[in-house]
DNA sequence: TTGCTCCTCACGTCACGTGAGGTGGC
DNA sequence: TTGCTCCTCACGTCACGTGAGGTGGC
């Protein structure tokens, strides 16, 4: 019976002969043999556990799944785990990394777009301008939750008077948009804040100002409750901080 | 002036005290003043310096990288670098977390099929199947971009011979292309072998049979040379071992 | 005085890589 | 005898987490 060295199992299986020494004082592949002299030998048997490690290795799965795996005579619901696991956790990791790469693009573009003033401060500004993209984000996916269903409600409604001639749907329907929309409104006044271009501080103005305001889907023209001047403001998601200094 | 304790900063900024004292200790963020006790005190540009700091680390840098990138005046030229290399690991790491998710599908499938009896030799089977996918679908890139190339030249020139009457780089290209469809086939015949579906060995038949048997995609009707059965045999990508056995 | 926070070692993580210094086997 | 392979320590990697044992500051 042909046996085969570390070297040569190393060679058949693609990895280092320190690999194949470091799964032998783990435990996963112990040599089926030792020479006189203290050498590892390893069989036909060896080789195809050790091509099976691999391919679990390969797979992200750790040294201590796998030993787990190796050691069941049934394997069937201990994998099944290990794969579940193995598979969100792979999918965790693939989401950061996109994150990831998000953050990097980022920086990339500021670096672009002003190459010749380009510090550090820049790299802060995009962390925070991507904190309030995430919140502002939030906040509208929550106003949209609320608001479509409401929407939906109020033209079913219309629809079916004018159709089939019954009102009342409608009608005592009203009342109840009123006070679902007042609410809305507030959530969204208490969730934001404006930064002044002038005087670069973050205010909050009052809710009457916010609702007649002129603006675009980022910019209000308000005016700044810290230096007076009128201007179109940055919207941007109210912190905890301009929360309690109100 | 307002300074922060090691908590205060850790907590403005998401971290723990521990990684707070351990920048300290890389030497990336170095408290602007200590207490006669000991204890670290940061200052408002340092809370700024800690956000960037953990921006740049949420992009995946290492500790190493943002160091350098601090240390210098005119981070330009060293950033565009870090970024590059940066987001050219990510592409990796998401390239490896995609190939290990297919090894993960891959176990489940078998582990789906054949439930009851599931053990460790079929995963071994698994990592044959996949690496003989990977070398059959390199072998078939390699014959199409021989074989495409060829092809659009001959039906080009047959478009030309049938249009303008040019009949000549129709004509003379047929022993062109029957050389190169011979060392085409040579090649393909050089780098696959098959498995005989009864007594499971791998074998090289004759160049002759392979080329003129029933065939699907991946099965073809073979004898088989060990067993001498006649049936349709798996055909795989031919590895070093059944080389040198010729 | 009592909690709470902070301090500095120092070990552990994970899957090996990389020497050092010594030996087996052709 | 000479290369080559293999052996066992033992340290290093990376960004912290987790105690242990002691102290500062309200």
């Amino acid at each position: 019976m042909s046996m085969y060295t570390t070297g040569e199992i190393a060679k058949l299986t693609g990895v280092s002969v320190r690999t194949v020494q470091y799964y032998d004082s783990r435990g996963i592949l112990i040599p089926s043999e030792l020479s006189e002299g203290g050498r590892r030998l390893y069989s036909e048997a060896d080789v195809k556990r050790m091509k099976i490690i691999c391919f679990l290795r390969d797979a992200g799965i750790s040294i201590n799944s796998i030993g787990e795996l190796l050691g069941e005579e049934k394997p069937g619901p201990v994998i099944t785990m290990i794969l579940d696991r193995q598979q969100s956790l792979l999918n965790e990791e693939m989401q950061e990394r996109k994150e990831q790469l998000a953050r990097i693009d980022a920086i990339r573009k500021e670096l672009h777009e002003n190459i010749d003033n380009f510090s550090f401060e820049s790299i802060g500004d995009i962390a925070y301008k991507m904190e309030n993209k995430k919140k502002m984000k939030k906040i509208f996916v929550t106003m949209l939750c609320i608001g479509i269903p409401l929407a939906l409600y109020q033209w079913t409604s219309l629809v079916i008077w004018i159709t089939t001639g019954i009102w009342w749907p409608f009608v005592i329907w009203i009342p109840v948009d009123i006070i679902c929309s007042i609410h809305t409104i507030n959530y969204y006044y208490k969730n934001v804040a404006y930064i002044c271009p002038h005087c670069h501080e973050v205010f909050v103005p009052s809710k009457k100002q916010v609702m007649f305001a002129k603006h675009t889907p980022t910019l209000r023209r308000l005016t700044c409750t810290c230096c007076g001047e009128r201007d179109f403001c940055m919207e941007i998601a109210r912190s905890e901080k301009e929360d309690t200094d109100k």
